[in-house]
DNA sequence: GAATAAGCGAGACGGTACGTCCTGTCTTGAG
DNA sequence: CTCAAGACAGGACGTACCGTCTCGCTTATTC
């Protein structure tokens, strides 16, 4: 059985966490997420490079914690809720609001580049992929499969489609345009995303 | 006016290209991408390292023009020649076709890797992402939105569709799925792809 | 006048104490002085950092005492005697005596080399380098010459000879081969350094 | 055989060399041995970490190379020039010349504490032990001992002393004083010590 | 056929960041 | 209070690459 000493999690310094999260995301803004390191955030967050790779493996890992925080703070979300998407009964409507939401995040000048960059990182950190997935990827599609499962229900949307590609139909082509920004980013991208995925799934 | 000394591309060494494009696949194969450096491709390809930055701003180039080569063997593609859907008159059938190759190329052992990693350097090279647009996207954009505007003009869709969404919800899941990992990449999603697209846009 | 808070001796604990000594001499046998660091002593020893922070100011002075515990172990010593050399009456044999003494000490495969390293570190720290002069150096010179002025009283030797400078060439010269390692360290050299030695200062 | 890549000293830069001898006994003019680090000497002579690390293999290397070059330089030595001591017939007083002069050298405020430092870590480095023994202490002993032979030939001392003590009887008890300063290094003991040693292998 | 000038292999250079190690201080909880 | 444990800020270590540079060598014109 391999054995690793493991840092004793109860014993950590809040304050050193939360400025090292703060620097790692002033850093990016500054310099982009390349020009990072870890040795500017530790010196910028006045803090031991070690301290950080005590609780992160990678620069990843630090501003996926760091854009984490960003979001709760900005949504003030309570800690472990799920996330959930509206339900007013109007299917179109309450996808389209999460869409331009999904839209809204992407074109923040604070918070998307960041995003894009992780994207990135995704791509070569398998560790760091399997996280986005688990804490951040799943959740989504949940809240998504939810609601159109209650709309199947409700007899809004075909009884016989596959929740999970309707899903991808409305998040692929929005997530494509913005990693490889072919074409503007906007509410009526998003709104021409709902009605189209309805119309393939509709009872008409 | 800024005056920049430019190589003299008619006495480059056709033997030192080819190594270090040689070279720059088999460390990526071997290490992956982001362990490549330019000095480990300079001295597997038994070449200086100036004769790399000679030619090439970035370890991102080197590899675009990499894959172009691996690609261009295996195709054995005719220089310049521009890519097209094939036209059987069905529509749903051309589109599989070349969404299901889109599907090979993606899970090729060999290339997936490096195409992937190269999605990653686009996000941060705007040099980069620039070329990949022109040379590769929009190629592939154009022969399909060829193919839907004659699908458009025999009236089998809509046509008032915008034919560009139109390829983006074909294109954007795959690729989502494919840089993602969210899912099984199967010639059985291409075909549900198109046809849940199709139905989007048919005439009913 | 500067306030200096100081560890209540009377509440220390021996096990510790003794631990870290065994420890420290542990460290160094096995890896060398430079490689040992009180960090490695502490956790051979059990114990914990500021354990040997609070009753040590450095690694040096830990050695130090483990030195001295290790000799007084060896030589079941009393504590507090004052060292003397022998008077058999014949200054060339107890000289010789305790030369070589000397020479079995700098040569023993435990000792030596962790007294050659903490004679570097006298070299950087004075507070060690007066420890070592006060509780090593001095009582041995002192020993040396109560010695020799019996021999000059004795008429064996020059009475106007300085006594001081006849220690130094009986020790120095050993001193020297053994920290250079420039030639053998042996009895019979013990010997031939007596004998010169007397030699000039030997009343013909 | 074991392979090891060396730096081809032909394409050495000579102003790197200098840069970071001189950077290196400024460094420790400033701070002590102890606190001069390869960092330091680096940063303060404009020069890649690498650069010193391709050439020597310790800070103790370097301040070896350093002292000689200033030794070299304030002596104006002729490169590769065996040292000699001077002959004038009188054994007596060509020694004292030349003890005198090492009494000078470890006194000297400048060199004094590198050399002392230097003579702390060949203990430790085995690499530089050996280099000391054959660029510093042989050459001196071999002036020694041939002016010594020269005095056996001429009758002024024993024809049977060994040499190699006799050196060892000047030089010993001066580096004793030296390196535990536990006396003062003066002319004066320079002559003593050649007086006396010269009575131990005075014909008389 | 010699002279000139480019590309080339090689690798030293000034730098920057890496991830590790240790220092000496501080904090926590057990005895 | 001392102690074991170990997190912390700090800082040097020695390594790996970066992108630039300089050195001879090989080739290919150009005179």
């Amino acid at each position: 059985m391999a054995y690793e000493k493991r840092p004793d999690s109860s014993r950590r310094s809040e304050r050193s966490r939360t400025a090292i999260l703060d620097a790692a995301m002033a850093q990016v803004a500054e310099l982009g997420y390349q020009k990072t390191t870890i040795e500017g955030i530790a010196a910028r967050a006045g803090v031991g490079k070690q301290t950080i790779y005590r609780w992160w493996r990678s620069k990843g890992e630090v501003l996926f914690d760091a854009v984490e925080m960003s979001i709760e703070e900005g949504a003030g979300a309570v800690e472990g809720e799920e996330p959930a998407l509206p339900d007013t009964g109007d299917i179109a409507a309450d996808l389209k609001t999460v869409l331009r939401a999904t839209v809204d995040e992407f074109t923040d000048p604070r918070l998307g580049p960041v995003l894009r960059a992780l994207n990135t990182e995704i791509q070569i950190d398998e560790a760091l992929a399997e996280r986005n997935r688990t804490r951040s990827l799943e959740p989504g599609w949940a809240a998504y499969e939810a609601r159109l499962r209650a709309a199947q229900e409700a007899g809004q949307i075909d009884a016989d489609a596959d929740v999970r590609t309707v899903v991808e139909m409305l998040t692929g082509p929005l997530t494509y345009r913005w990693l490889f920004q072919t074409g503007p980013l906007t509410h009526a991208y998003a709104d021409t995303l709902a009605d189209m995925t309805l119309k393939a799934v509709g009872r008409d």
